[in-house]
DNA sequence: CAAATTTCCAGAACAATATTCTATTATTGG
DNA sequence: CCAATAATAGAATATTGTTCTGGAAATTTG
């Protein structure tokens, strides 16, 4: 799985990290290189899946998500239907942001944005329906210290 | 800080979160519009802070990065001068995607990107060290059920 | 309600960039 | 050290981003 990656891949994957709209001319610049070689290497990163999407990212609370919680899950089922249904109601669910199954006490952790906490309570109320669930704690985030999607290549 | 959005604004912001590589044609056709306005609007956009920037997402364990941990962090310390340094370290620490002051019980919750356990230690010894933490819980990711930057719009 | 003003849009014109191609240089394996 | 392969810089072409212009729609003002 792991791919096989020199310097100048990384430097390449570092400078799209940071501005994926930067031109090919700016990129060769900064790493090194000239345009030919910077572009198949991020067609072959592209093909081998290392770069997976290119995006832009928002401002959640300009956008009206004030409130951002972590959901800790407990649950007594485990049989694989139940598993099933929950991940596709998880998935489903755009104000999921992240959902982990976790190793340990805690079964699943979820991220979930919403425009505040009555959205929340919408949300969690349409889960419990959907899936038994057997003890769910939901932290609220008072404040966004960090968030970055940056790998450090 | 809610910026005023309206429908071919939202359409907009949909398709470049959903493919920021798409040109403006492909984008005005898909929006009921032309190159002009989808091109101003999104400069706008990226003016008002509405997006926040364009990047690529990768695959984190393509690139070894094949350990994910949630921190749950509780402290005594709640000085300024404490959460001053405390939130610098998080910051200079690109293992940390993301981090959150909450409310309640729990006052942290960080989400950890590591090659491994070993490298997990390593980022929780160094930074118990650098900052007094009281208690600090460690939730281990066994699978990505889902993760994604996209807000519906 | 009407006229004036402003804002926004479609399409053309232009500038910049992405993509392909070619000759050359570096790298690898025997 | 030489042949074979892969990667590179730079030029040529195609596509796209950006600016400009005239006109339509919406909004404001009297």
């Amino acid at each position: 799985m792991a791919a096989r990656l020199d310097a100048l891949d990384r430097k390449i994957l570092a400078e799209l990290q940071e501005d994926a709209g930067q031109s090919l001319d700016e990129i060769a610049g900064k790493v090194g290189s000239s345009k030919t070689p910077v572009w198949n290497r991020i067609r072959k990163l592209r093909e081998a899946g290392v770069i997976r999407r290119q995006t832009v990212l928002l401002d959640a609370e300009a956008l009206g998500f004030d409130a951002c919680f972590f959901v800790l899950i407990r649950t007594s089922e485990h049989e694989a239907a139940w598993q099933k249904a929950f991940l596709a109601a998880l998935r489903a669910r755009p104000e999921v942001q992240e959902a982990h199954r976790l190793a340990g006490d805690i079964d699943y952790i979820l991220k979930v944005r919403v425009a505040n906490a009555r959205a929340y309570d919408a949300f969690y109320q349409a889960l419990i329906s959907e899936v038994k669930i057997h003890n769910v704690t939901a932290l609220l985030s008072m404040e966004e210290i960090k968030s970055t999607t940056v790998l450090p290549v």
